[in-house]
DNA sequence: ATGGCTCATGTTATGAGA
Protein backbone atom coordinates (compact mmCIF):
# COMPACT_ATOMS: atom_id res chain seq x y z
CA UNK A 1 0.00 0.00 0.00
CA UNK A 2 0.85 3.78 -1.10
CA UNK A 3 0.15 6.21 0.36
CA UNK A 4 1.69 9.94 -0.24
CA UNK A 5 0.90 13.52 1.66
CA UNK A 6 1.17 16.67 -0.46
CA UNK A 7 1.13 20.71 0.87
CA UNK A 8 0.26 22.10 -3.13
CA UNK A 9 -0.50 25.52 -2.89
CA UNK A 10 -3.92 25.81 -4.45
CA UNK A 11 -5.04 23.00 -6.52
CA UNK A 12 -6.74 25.01 -9.13
CA UNK A 13 -3.22 26.30 -10.14
CA UNK A 14 -1.44 22.46 -9.54
CA UNK A 15 -3.75 20.29 -11.11
CA UNK A 16 -1.89 18.87 -14.25
CA UNK A 17 1.21 18.60 -12.00
CA UNK A 18 -1.32 17.15 -9.47
CA UNK A 19 -2.02 14.38 -12.14
CA UNK A 20 0.95 13.60 -13.64
CA UNK A 21 2.54 12.76 -10.62
CA UNK A 22 -0.42 10.48 -9.95
CA UNK A 23 -0.06 8.78 -13.27
CA UNK A 24 3.47 8.42 -12.48
CA UNK A 25 3.29 7.48 -8.66
CA UNK A 26 0.27 5.41 -8.61
CA UNK A 27 -0.62 5.96 -4.69
CA UNK A 28 -3.35 4.53 -3.37
CA UNK A 29 -4.09 7.72 -1.30
CA UNK A 30 -3.19 10.67 -1.99
CA UNK A 31 -3.61 13.83 0.79
CA UNK A 32 -3.74 16.80 -0.21
CA UNK A 33 -3.75 20.52 1.71
CA UNK A 34 -3.81 23.83 0.96
CA UNK A 35 -6.04 23.16 -1.64
CA UNK A 36 -7.42 27.03 -1.68
CA UNK A 37 -10.78 26.68 -3.25
CA UNK A 38 -14.51 25.46 -1.77
CA UNK A 39 -15.33 22.33 -2.32
CA UNK A 40 -17.49 22.90 -5.48
CA UNK A 41 -14.59 24.34 -6.83
CA UNK A 42 -12.21 21.19 -6.75
CA UNK A 43 -11.72 19.13 -10.23
CA UNK A 44 -13.05 15.75 -9.02
CA UNK A 45 -13.51 15.00 -12.50
CA UNK A 46 -10.17 15.38 -13.25
CA UNK A 47 -9.04 13.11 -10.67
CA UNK A 48 -12.35 10.43 -11.06
CA UNK A 49 -10.96 9.79 -14.78
CA UNK A 50 -7.74 8.59 -13.65
CA UNK A 51 -9.38 6.44 -11.19
CA UNK A 52 -9.14 8.66 -7.79
CA UNK A 53 -12.63 9.63 -6.02
CA UNK A 54 -11.97 13.01 -4.10
CA UNK A 55 -12.94 13.72 -0.21
CA UNK A 56 -13.19 17.63 0.05
CA UNK A 57 -13.20 19.96 2.85
CA UNK A 58 -12.61 23.08 1.26
CA UNK A 59 -13.61 26.87 1.97
CA UNK A 60 -12.84 30.06 0.36
CA UNK A 61 -9.48 31.43 -0.94
CA UNK A 62 -7.62 29.93 2.56
CA UNK A 63 -6.74 26.57 3.73
CA UNK A 64 -8.47 23.21 2.71
CA UNK A 65 -7.99 19.99 2.52
CA UNK A 66 -8.52 16.61 0.47
CA UNK A 67 -7.98 13.05 0.26
CA UNK A 68 -8.18 11.16 -3.12
CA UNK A 69 -8.51 7.60 -2.96
CA UNK A 70 -8.65 4.32 -5.36
CA UNK A 71 -10.97 2.82 -2.98
CA UNK A 72 -13.94 2.93 -1.36
CA UNK A 73 -13.44 5.49 1.56
CA UNK A 74 -15.78 6.66 4.09
CA UNK A 75 -15.48 10.16 6.09
CA UNK A 76 -15.36 10.16 9.64
CA UNK A 77 -14.44 13.41 9.97
CA UNK A 78 -14.69 16.87 8.88
CA UNK A 79 -12.87 18.94 11.03
CA UNK A 80 -10.34 18.03 14.40
CA UNK A 81 -12.70 16.49 17.40
CA UNK A 82 -12.37 18.61 19.97
CA UNK A 83 -11.74 21.93 18.67
CA UNK A 84 -13.72 24.41 20.31
CA UNK A 85 -14.18 27.24 17.49
CA UNK A 86 -18.06 27.13 15.96
CA UNK A 87 -16.81 27.37 12.09
CA UNK A 88 -13.34 25.97 12.06
CA UNK A 89 -11.02 26.37 9.26
CA UNK A 90 -10.88 23.49 6.84
CA UNK A 91 -8.27 21.91 7.71
CA UNK A 92 -8.61 18.39 8.61
CA UNK A 93 -10.43 15.60 6.84
CA UNK A 94 -10.52 12.09 8.66
CA UNK A 95 -11.21 8.64 6.21
CA UNK A 96 -11.42 5.25 7.05
CA UNK A 97 -10.38 2.66 4.18
CA UNK A 98 -10.87 -0.91 4.79
CA UNK A 99 -9.20 -1.30 8.47
CA UNK A 100 -7.31 1.97 8.63
CA UNK A 101 -7.91 5.12 9.59
CA UNK A 102 -6.38 8.45 7.78
CA UNK A 103 -6.18 11.78 9.09
CA UNK A 104 -5.18 14.99 6.71
CA UNK A 105 -4.12 17.75 8.30
CA UNK A 106 -3.43 21.28 7.60
CA UNK A 107 -1.78 22.69 11.12
CA UNK A 108 -1.91 26.34 11.04
CA UNK A 109 1.30 28.39 10.21
CA UNK A 110 1.55 30.32 13.39
CA UNK A 111 3.37 33.05 12.44
CA UNK A 112 0.54 35.42 11.81
CA UNK A 113 -2.02 36.82 14.41
CA UNK A 114 0.31 37.53 16.88
CA UNK A 115 -0.26 35.74 20.05
CA UNK A 116 -3.93 34.47 19.32
CA UNK A 117 -2.61 33.25 15.99
CA UNK A 118 0.61 31.24 18.00
CA UNK A 119 -2.41 30.07 20.58
CA UNK A 120 -4.56 28.41 17.60
CA UNK A 121 -1.43 26.06 16.60
CA UNK A 122 -1.17 24.69 20.39
CA UNK A 123 -4.89 24.34 20.77
CA UNK A 124 -4.84 22.51 17.26
CA UNK A 125 -1.77 21.03 18.30
CA UNK A 126 -3.76 19.89 21.70
CA UNK A 127 -6.86 18.57 20.37
CA UNK A 128 -4.75 16.41 17.88
CA UNK A 129 -2.78 14.90 20.47
CA UNK A 130 -5.83 13.82 22.84
CA UNK A 131 -7.77 12.69 19.25
CA UNK A 132 -4.52 10.26 18.77
CA UNK A 133 -4.72 9.15 22.61
CA UNK A 134 -8.48 8.42 22.13
CA UNK A 135 -7.78 6.15 18.69
CA UNK A 136 -4.82 4.79 20.39
CA UNK A 137 -6.87 3.84 23.92
CA UNK A 138 -9.60 2.01 20.93
CA UNK A 139 -7.13 -0.03 19.09
CA UNK A 140 -7.73 1.93 15.80
CA UNK A 141 -4.57 1.88 13.49
CA UNK A 142 -3.99 5.36 12.06
CA UNK A 143 -2.11 7.52 9.91
CA UNK A 144 -1.78 11.20 11.08
CA UNK A 145 -0.49 13.05 7.84
CA UNK A 146 0.22 16.25 6.21
CA UNK A 147 1.89 20.31 6.72
CA UNK A 148 2.28 20.02 10.36
CA UNK A 149 4.18 23.48 10.39
CA UNK A 150 6.80 22.13 12.81
CA UNK A 151 10.68 21.44 12.10
CA UNK A 152 10.74 18.78 14.97
CA UNK A 153 14.89 19.30 15.28
CA UNK A 154 17.21 21.57 14.29
CA UNK A 155 18.23 18.70 11.72
CA UNK A 156 14.64 19.73 10.05
CA UNK A 157 15.82 22.78 8.28
CA UNK A 158 18.44 24.77 6.83
CA UNK A 159 20.78 26.96 9.19
CA UNK A 160 19.80 30.41 8.50
CA UNK A 161 16.51 29.61 7.07
CA UNK A 162 14.17 30.86 9.39
CA UNK A 163 14.80 32.95 12.79
CA UNK A 164 15.12 31.46 15.92
CA UNK A 165 11.45 32.88 16.95
CA UNK A 166 9.96 31.93 14.01
CA UNK A 167 6.46 29.43 15.08
CA UNK A 168 7.94 26.48 12.86
CA UNK A 169 11.00 26.05 15.29
CA UNK A 170 9.09 27.22 18.58
CA UNK A 171 10.04 25.16 21.93
CA UNK A 172 6.55 24.85 22.27
CA UNK A 173 5.57 23.79 18.86
CA UNK A 174 8.49 21.03 19.65
CA UNK A 175 7.16 20.18 22.37
CA UNK A 176 3.63 19.29 20.74
CA UNK A 177 5.26 17.34 17.62
CA UNK A 178 7.22 15.28 20.08
CA UNK A 179 4.14 14.87 22.38
CA UNK A 180 2.56 12.52 20.00
CA UNK A 181 6.12 10.72 19.27
CA UNK A 182 5.83 9.95 23.15
CA UNK A 183 2.17 8.89 22.79
CA UNK A 184 3.67 6.24 20.27
CA UNK A 185 3.21 7.42 17.26
CA UNK A 186 5.99 6.97 14.96
CA UNK A 187 7.82 9.84 12.80
CA UNK A 188 7.66 7.44 9.11
CA UNK A 189 10.60 9.64 7.75
CA UNK A 190 12.74 9.70 10.15
CA UNK A 191 12.00 6.45 11.27
CA UNK A 192 13.69 5.21 7.98
CA UNK A 193 15.95 7.75 7.52
CA UNK A 194 17.32 8.80 11.06
CA UNK A 195 20.48 11.22 9.64
CA UNK A 196 19.72 12.18 6.20
CA UNK A 197 19.37 15.79 5.63
CA UNK A 198 15.68 15.85 4.43
CA UNK A 199 13.26 19.06 3.16
CA UNK A 200 9.88 18.72 2.36
CA UNK A 201 9.84 22.56 2.42
CA UNK A 202 11.75 25.77 0.12
CA UNK A 203 10.67 29.19 0.16
CA UNK A 204 9.83 30.80 -3.29
CA UNK A 205 11.68 33.43 -2.64
CA UNK A 206 15.69 33.97 -3.18
CA UNK A 207 16.75 31.35 -4.34
CA UNK A 208 15.55 28.82 -1.94
CA UNK A 209 15.48 25.79 -3.81
CA UNK A 210 18.97 26.47 -5.60
CA UNK A 211 20.61 26.89 -2.11
CA UNK A 212 18.68 24.00 -0.34
CA UNK A 213 17.65 26.54 2.30
CA UNK A 214 14.68 24.31 3.11
CA UNK A 215 12.46 22.99 5.87
CA UNK A 216 11.35 19.39 6.96
CA UNK A 217 7.75 20.59 7.76
CA UNK A 218 5.27 17.80 5.74
CA UNK A 219 5.00 14.17 8.11
CA UNK A 220 3.15 10.82 8.30
CA UNK A 221 2.88 10.11 11.90
CA UNK A 222 2.08 6.17 11.88
CA UNK A 223 0.06 4.09 14.90
CA UNK A 224 2.68 1.21 16.44
CA UNK A 225 1.18 -1.81 14.72
CA UNK A 226 1.02 0.45 11.11
CA UNK A 227 5.06 1.35 11.72
CA UNK A 228 5.55 -2.37 11.83
CA UNK A 229 4.47 -2.85 8.17
CA UNK A 230 6.53 0.42 7.25
CA UNK A 231 8.78 -0.54 4.15
CA UNK A 232 9.60 2.78 2.55
CA UNK A 233 9.27 6.67 3.62
CA UNK A 234 10.54 8.86 0.96
CA UNK A 235 10.39 12.65 -0.18
CA UNK A 236 10.02 13.42 -3.77
CA UNK A 237 12.13 16.07 -3.91
CA UNK A 238 12.27 16.39 -7.35
CA UNK A 239 9.03 18.02 -7.89
CA UNK A 240 10.34 21.29 -6.45
CA UNK A 241 12.34 21.64 -9.80
CA UNK A 242 9.19 21.22 -11.50
CA UNK A 243 7.67 24.30 -13.72
CA UNK A 244 5.63 26.31 -11.36
CA UNK A 245 5.83 23.83 -8.48
CA UNK A 246 4.05 24.46 -5.60
CA UNK A 247 6.63 25.27 -2.60
CA UNK A 248 6.14 21.70 -0.44
CA UNK A 249 6.93 18.23 -2.14
CA UNK A 250 5.14 14.96 -1.61
CA UNK A 251 6.16 12.55 1.37
CA UNK A 252 5.46 9.08 0.19
CA UNK A 253 5.43 5.50 2.10
CA UNK A 254 4.82 2.29 1.84
CA UNK A 255 3.11 -0.09 3.85
CA UNK A 256 3.88 -4.32 3.41
C1' DA B 1 15.98 42.69 4.30
C1' DT B 2 9.68 40.00 8.64
C1' DG B 3 11.23 39.29 2.94
C1' DG B 4 13.68 38.87 -2.44
C1' DC B 5 7.90 35.00 -4.45
C1' DT B 6 3.22 33.02 -5.05
C1' DC B 7 -1.51 32.55 -4.07
C1' DA B 8 -6.65 34.40 -3.78
C1' DT B 9 -9.55 38.30 -3.67
C1' DG B 10 -14.98 41.73 -7.27
C1' DT B 11 -7.75 43.53 -6.82
C1' DT B 12 -5.07 47.32 -9.15
C1' DA B 13 -3.42 46.76 -2.85
C1' DT B 14 -3.64 43.43 0.93
C1' DG B 15 -3.02 39.31 3.91
C1' DA B 16 -1.23 34.76 4.32
C1' DG B 17 2.13 31.62 3.69
C1' DA B 18 6.69 29.53 6.41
Amino acid sequence: MKIATWNVNSIRQRQNLVLDWLKRNEPDLLLLQEIKCEAHQFPTEAFEAIGYTSHVVGQKSYNGVATLARAPAEVLARKLPGLSEEEPPARFLEIRTGSLTVGNLYLPNGNSGGPAGFARKMEFFDALARHAEAMLAEGTDFILAGDYNVCPTDKDLATGALPPTDALVHPESRAAFRRLLWLGLTDAVRALHPQETIYTFWDYQAGAFRRDMGLRIDHMLLSPRIAERLLTAEVDRDERGMEQPSDHVPVVITLS
